[in-house]
Formats: C-alpha cells, structure tokens, sequence
DNA sequence: GCCCACTATTCGGTGTTGCTAGGTACCAGT
DNA sequence: ACTGGTACCTAGCAACACCGAATAGTGGGC
C-alpha cells in the first residue's frame, strides 16, 4: 500500500533532498524528476516545493533566481553550513533507526 | 522545535510494534518498556498504546485481556496473519526506502 | 491508615508532515 | 488557437507522534 511509504517518508524525505542539495545546487523541479527516476515515483509535485520553502525558512539552504529558457525562473537551492550540520544530524538519527531495524529484522520471525 | 526522531518515527514505529510482537505476544507497558531498553527513550507511553488501538481497529492483531499481579488487567496483544502481511510489505518498503538512502549517502558528500 | 511508587491503560489537544487538487506563468511546435 | 513540457505556488486535508493529565490496581514505608 502506498499509504505506508507516505508515513515512512515523514520526516526522511527532508533529510533526502538535503542530500541532494549536498551533492549539487538544484532547483525543485529538477528534484522532483530526480526523485522519481530513482523509483519515488508517487512524490507529489507539490510536496517538495512546500519543503523547499520550509528548509528556506530555517536557513538551512540559499536561493539564487536563474532565468531560464523554457518556463518560469528557476530557484535554485544550494546547501549553506547550518543545513549541512542539519544533514549530519540527519545522517545519525537514520543510523540509529537503522540499526535498530536491522536487529529487529534479524531476531524476529 | 521537532525532533528528527519524532518525524521519522512516523510510519516506521508501527512496524517496529509489529515486529516486537510477530517474535512474541505483548502488552503495551511491556513493549514501551523494550523500547526505551533499547534506546528508544523518548518514545511517549501514551504513543504505544494509541499505535496498539489503530492496530488492533485494522485487523492486525489479536487481543486478550490477561489480569496482572500488579495493578489493573493487561490487555495482550499477538499479531494474526493479516498482520503478518502487514509486516511483510512494512519490511519491503523499508528496505526500499533504505537502499536508496544508502545510495545517497555514500555518493553525497 | 495514609501516602508513595510502580504497574497499566486511556484521552483530548497540538504541531509537523506529505498528499490532493487545483492554479499561474512561460515558451515551442503544430 | 491549441497542446505539451517546463517551473512554481497554494489551500485544505488526513495521519502520525507528542504532551499532559486522568484513572485504577497493588504493595511497601512511615
């Protein structure tokens, strides 16, 4: 059921963009198409603009308006120092939960 | 401010709760208390029972009310087979979600 | 006898989150 | 004109975990 990826990407699909954000510089629908070519394929457009402005709010990233060709400008997001201690942080609280999932796995069943 | 943990506890601590009890039938105090043996610390009381209620509402698992030595009867809960298969896709998509991340985060940075 | 600690469950209200389902804007090809 | 692709935004919704408090039974210390 897609409802279980829904609830399990609350609160991991922050942490995948920063990600992203970390690799390279991105815009939101350039997220979006990296998004679903790596198999998220029912991410809602939307819902990572929403983030994208939530992760502007608290500083996490900078924004540069680059003209573009085809369409509407594009915001370009890129990680700043206190998104990228934001995306170690991340990186811990997953390693806990992932660990412990791990064993969970193993000992049961 | 929410905690990482907290947003990304949701949709993976009901599987987590599924798991606990597809190794051994439970009641709630019960597997509050292996949680926060296993550092899960900051998990609410009231959050395990409120999870044992919606789990019980979908049919995945059973329930029977045991009395206790200490303090008021204990309600016993042990997954069924609809739980199971719960369980089953809980598992595929974390998997899913984990191999991705681990993708990102050996080629981030 | 009275209070406290521990066991055990329940409930209403709150904040964060991703989804739904639209809308705006710009340009190229037909 | 019209369609399709690019690019962004918004309001309202439902699900989830947390907080704080209440309820209830048992046993031990004073």
């Amino acid at each position: 059921m897609a409802t279980l990826m829904t609830e399990m990407l609350k609160g991991t699909l922050d942490g995948i963009v920063l990600a992203i954000l970390s690799a390279r510089p991105a815009h939101g629908y350039e997220i979006t198409a990296w998004l679903r070519g790596r198999g998220f394929t029912d991410i809602a457009e939307g819902t990572v603009y929403a983030l994208l402005v939530r992760a502007e709010q608290r500083g996490l990233v900078e924004v540069a308006k680059v003209p573009s060709e085809k369409g509407p400008p594009r915001k370009v997001y890129s990680l700043n120092a206190r998104g990228r201690d934001h995306l170690d942080e991340f990186w811990k609280t997953w390693s806990f939960l992932a660990e412990r999932l791990q064993q969970l796995r193993k000992g049961g069943k």
